[in-house]
DNA sequence: AACCTGTATTTTGTATACAATAATCGAACG
DNA sequence: CGTTCGATTATTGTATACAAAATACAGGTT
């Protein structure tokens, strides 16, 4: 059965270039505006310049950084005003997302969400939470009909989600705030309730960009105080 | 004067396998499902690897192909409906873009569009007109306030651009509706009615999306012919 | 002194060689 | 005869070497 569809190895390589980078890029390290040669993050991870340019390429999709032909990459800037930016988006594309799969999505798949979330309510595992919150974003995506717009979704969660591994140890708050969120929109779902749903997702999304951009600011001035005291190392 | 901006010489090189492999996927010769090695791109292209490994790595930042570790890539399937299912995302940006864009867009940029569109009313000149259409789509995106959002825009304006020049004998029949179109949403966006915007928007991608599926159709049927008699050589 | 031009250096783009990983096929065992 | 384990093969991932392009600088000319 050949379906390993995420399988997020961070071991080394572009992967890792990349990753990296969007962390700086969240640390603010690598402030917008700045040039970043092949040569010289490939010197700094340690690794050939092919595996660079690919992450390049990748940051460039994501949007991080902009490419000029034979000039180098600049990175723009990815604070929390563009998380929000971000969010945004996201929000835009989930929100209509939503709206369609009200009248597609299959019964079946909704109970098996609701059960499982019902299922957390009770034994409470951080952990499974957000692998359950993808699912069901995802579920919905593809409810839609429209694969492009799953896919530009998936997009945008691929970014959130390195975002959030990066935070996670900031992200604890919201959890249970979510939770009601979730339950609420497959509720409205069920019910073939599009507006509904569409108001639901939306606030749900609204509160998780407000989580995501004060996780950022957060984040930051961690990464500050830990760059004056160099004993905690990096 | 280093601005070069858009420079698309289709020399060789990534850029030309990039494209390429988008023209064989508009006109039906790599059909969805079907599998990419970099081996084969590479003979068929004559270059190297290298430069089909990021023309690869593009063709998935455009949702072309999905590319997984150690396995290869699959072409996504690109026909109509898949035209379709881009302007829709297409138009839930750019609806949203020209909403916010309402209250924030510049009157002198207005003007002096206005004033183009209007000159090019008179000595009608359809390849200007192209050029001005993306100037007004990429004016509205960056009056939208959200950086991003006119990034994701511009992205999705890339597929549409190469698209569009590669069916552009087959569009030519839609270029006076779309003058009257713009000039209704830059006259909607002078009254800062944001509603009337979005929604002279909307009908305009609407009828541009039609336009494009239609192209792409016939596009697919004269390849078609095209290979039945190889005496007109590709 | 300002501007243009030619050269030198830096940086990206491409090609090739090698390593690692996954798919495939075959043989041995239950 | 079916299944499972192992070797082979093909394909991707990485490293290095080379070529092309662009920028920066210096020198000369107007």
């Amino acid at each position: 059965m050949p379906s390993p569809s995420s399988s997020n190895r961070t071991s080394a390589g572009k992967v890792a270039v990349a990753q990296g980078l969007i962390l700086e890029c969240l640390c603010g390290v690598l402030n917008g505006g700045e040039r970043l040669t092949e040569a010289g993050v490939s010197e700094r991870f340690s690794v050939s310049r092919t595996p660079v340019r690919e992450a390049l390429l990748e940051l460039t999709g994501l949007g991080l950084v902009e490419l000029r032909r034979n000039c180098g990459a600049v990175v723009q800037p990815f604070g929390p005003d563009q998380i929000r930016d971000l969010y945004a988006v996201r929000t835009l594309l989930e929100v209509e997302a939503t709206r369609l799969a009200a009248s597609r999505m299959e019964p079946e798949v909704i109970d098996d969400l609701q059960e499982a979330f019902n299922r957390l309510k009770k034994n409470k595992l951080p952990d499974h939470q957000w692998h359950l919150d993808q699912q069901l974003h995802s579920a919905i995506a593809e409810a839609s009909g429209n694969p492009r717009l799953a896919s530009e979704i998936a997009r945008q969660a691929t970014l959130i989600q390195t975002v959030r591994e990066a935070v996670s140890d900031a992200m604890q708050g919201i959890h249970t705030t979510t939770l009601n969120d979730h339950l609420r929109i497959l509720d409205r779902l069920k019910a073939r309730d599009a507006d509904g749903a569409a108001e639901a997702m939306q606030k749900h999304l609204q509160q998780a960009a407000d989580s995501a951009a004060k996780s950022v600011v957060q984040l930051r001035k961690q990464h500050r105080s830990d760059a004056r005291q160099p004993s905690t190392r990096l």
